[in-house]
DNA sequence: TCTGGGGTCCTAGGACCC
DNA sequence: TCTGGGGTCCTAGGACCC
């Protein structure tokens, strides 16, 4: 039986505030949205989590419930350094390590045991080397596959280390509700509910057919999962990315045509500029929009020649906004996604001229050296749409 | 309470080809 | 004049995860 570890960093965000500001610590920390009309919480530290603040709740209501809480903006490029810090510690003890998330990881150990010593003394050692060497609690999970290593680290947070095996499927674990699964949210439960099946015990013994009736193909899926998973392996290292996209959700509802086109141009720029940076071209553009209902839809064009140039990426995007948005009703977001990527082919679309190419890498070039917030594309005027930095006085705006 | 932003994966239908 | 079946690509939408 493989030793397959799960470690899942606990209340990341926060806690990477709390140990870079001393100050924070014991204290309420809320990340997410702080100035935003309409954010939403990211992470909240346990202290906040004893006032009922939760990840997704609307910033508002966590104010509400939490009027003393030290609300923080996201500061995504601290976290991602930090996240590099603990793949670094975990690489110590083996090679099989995959990030799945910016706060979790999977390694399998099985190899590293002769040198390591057991499973729970691995995982007892990484946990301590994160909390000496970066001032972070984690939570880790074992088990012979993924999915019970993922189960076993939810069982006890923050700071446990808790072992499951293939008997425990058949016994503790018979009264997990199903939603606590990997992979069944709120729509699979509640179809699960009008079979008779709250608890992965009873999804073990309702028989294939009926499951098949309701779930299809999924089915199987579910089944295996009650079962405790598959024998996926760990993998090394980040799966290359099929998609890279930005989006941007308004502090206002905005109907205005030229708004619009400004800030789509900001979000291919940005999006286009990440695809460059790490190699690589899309063939397809897709542009996504909600409105103030609430509702989304979107459409995409798949292009002849893969490309990385901003200006033909734009003028895609462009095209779709102006089919998808003919009705002109109020959006409260726009979001642009690149997708069909591949390594930067030296076969280059018609469009892609040497000037735009000679133009796109300028860019890259001084944002390299100067930062993302070095150049902005004449036209791509994010500033007044963007969350509350309009509104709220002494905001920082968009300036350079 | 009034709903973020970054992703992955799946399904279903239609076009098109052989 | 009417019509099969398989494969692939594309699009739109949605469930789900952190």
């Amino acid at each position: 039986m493989p030793d397959i570890l799960l470690i899942d960093m606990d209340a990341f965000y926060a806690s990477v505030e709390q140990a870079r500001r001393p100050e924070l610590r014991g204290l309420p920390v809320i990340v997410g949205g702080a100035a935003a009309s309409r954010g939403v919480v990211s992470t909240a530290s346990y202290e906040a989590r004893a006032c009922g603040v939760r990840t997704a709740m609307p910033t508002g209501q966590a104010r509400r419930l939490c009027p003393q809480g030290v609300f923080l903006e996201v500061d995504m490029t601290a976290y991602q350094a930090v996240s590099g810090q603990v793949v670094e510690i975990l690489g110590r003890f083996t090679d099989l390590v995959e990030p799945v998330s910016i706060d979790e990881a999977f390694l399998d150990v099985t190899g590293s045991r002769r040198l390591f010593g057991s499973a729970q003394q691995i995982a007892a050692q990484i946990q301590k080397l994160v909390h000496v060497e970066l001032g972070l609690s984690s939570s880790i999970g074992i088990g012979p596959t993924r999915l019970l290593a993922k189960l076993a680290a939810e069982l006890d947070k923050p700071g446990g280390l808790t072992t499951l095996t293939k008997a425990d499927v058949h016994g503790r674990l018979r009264a997990l509700p199903v939603g606590k699964l990997y992979g069944i949210g709120p729509v699979a439960v509640e179809r699960l509910r009008l079979l008779g099946v709250a608890t992965l015990g009873q999804l073990q013994d309702v028989p294939l057919p009926v499951l098949e009736a309701s779930f299809a193909k999924a089915a199987a899926t579910l089944k295996q999962l009650a079962l405790g998973g598959g024998d996926e392996p760990v993998r090394a290292g980040h799966a290359p990315p099929k998609q890279l996209g930005h989006e941007v959700t308004f502090s206002c509802d905005v109907t205005d045509e030229g708004a619009l086109h400004a800030c789509l141009l900001d979000l291919c720029d940005r999006s286009a500029t990440s695809l460059r940076g790490k190699g690589l071209c899309c063939r397809t553009v897709s542009v996504k929009l909600r409105d103030e209902h609430f509702h989304t839809f979107g459409a995409q064009r798949t292009l002849q020649t893969p490309t990385s140039a901003t200006g033909l990426i734009f003028q895609t995007a462009s095209a779709l906004l102006c089919e998808l948005h003919s009705d002109g009703r109020p959006l409260r977001l726009i979001g642009v996604s690149l997708s069909g990527l591949c390594v930067e082919a030296p076969q280059l679309a018609f469009e892609d001229s040497w000037r735009q190419r000679a133009s796109d890498a300028a860019v890259d070039a001084v944002r390299a050296k100067y930062g993302k917030a070095a150049l902005r594309r004449a036209g791509a005027d994010l500033a007044p749409y963007r969350q509350r930095s309009d509104l709220v006085p002494g905001a920082r705006t968009e300036d350079e």
